[in-house]
DNA sequence: TGAACATATACCGATATGGGAATATGTCAA
DNA sequence: TTGACATATTCCCATATCGGTATATGTTCA
């Protein structure tokens, strides 16, 4: 097996750097593909694409109005991933603040070292 | 350019399933390389390459201990991601909403037409 | 019907992946 | 030093990606 499919769940959709900045700009509301592609500046056949995939993973939907389509949001995708990080939240608070105690030990002792 | 490599940053990193679940393990402690092989069944040169990948993008750590080397989590390095989906947070909760509040308008009306 | 517009799809090339097996590196212990 | 153990690295292959260009599909309007 290879690296798995774009499409294979959330996690990997949202590697991908541009596909996170359409998703970002379509908190704004339902938007045509020619409003995503103004406002990104990538190319209109790349947006089409990155499009598909985030609907193929569930994480926008489409609607037809006239001769354009409508995509919008659907930010319950996005929800395994939210479970999963936060899982880790406690740990970086925690590293933070063990961190942050040896920092002051440090500071303490340079203040016993210098006078 | 195709696709980023799996050391460009902790979204693509964590695109890999099996390394998610390796960062599961970790959240236990420090941990060798075996110790991940026994925990998860996967080879031990792939849990070598998974753990070098996690170690580039700076979600762990390793230190020599002996004959052996152990690795440990280095949770905040996932920050960036709970920034990135946690601003979504809102609007998954926000259709959700909507979407009860449908449910409950459908239940309405099919109480008005039962009787 | 035909032209203009909006979007999707097909094709190409360069690139990286991930698993598996074999092997290299490194370290301890007798 | 040699052998056993722990881990890293190399090589191979099938697969998918992403961007770009060109083109196909679909829709509206005159």
């Amino acid at each position: 097996m290879a690296r798995r499919p774009t499409t294979f769940d959330p996690f990997n959709a949202i590697a991908e750097p541009r596909r996170r900045r359409i998703l970002n700009f379509l908190r704004r509301g339902e938007r045509s593909v020619g409003d995503v592609v103004r406002a990104t500046h990538f190319g209109q056949p790349q947006v089409s694409k990155h499009l598909g995939v985030l609907r193929k993973v569930g994480l926008v939907a489409v609607r037809g109005s006239g001769r354009r389509r409508l995509y919008r949001l659907n930010a319950r995708g996005l929800k395994p991933v939210h479970q999963w990080v936060s899982a880790f939240e406690r740990f970086w608070n925690e590293s933070f603040d063990r961190l942050d105690a040896c920092l002051k030990e440090l500071q303490q002792q340079e203040k016993k070292n210098e006078p």
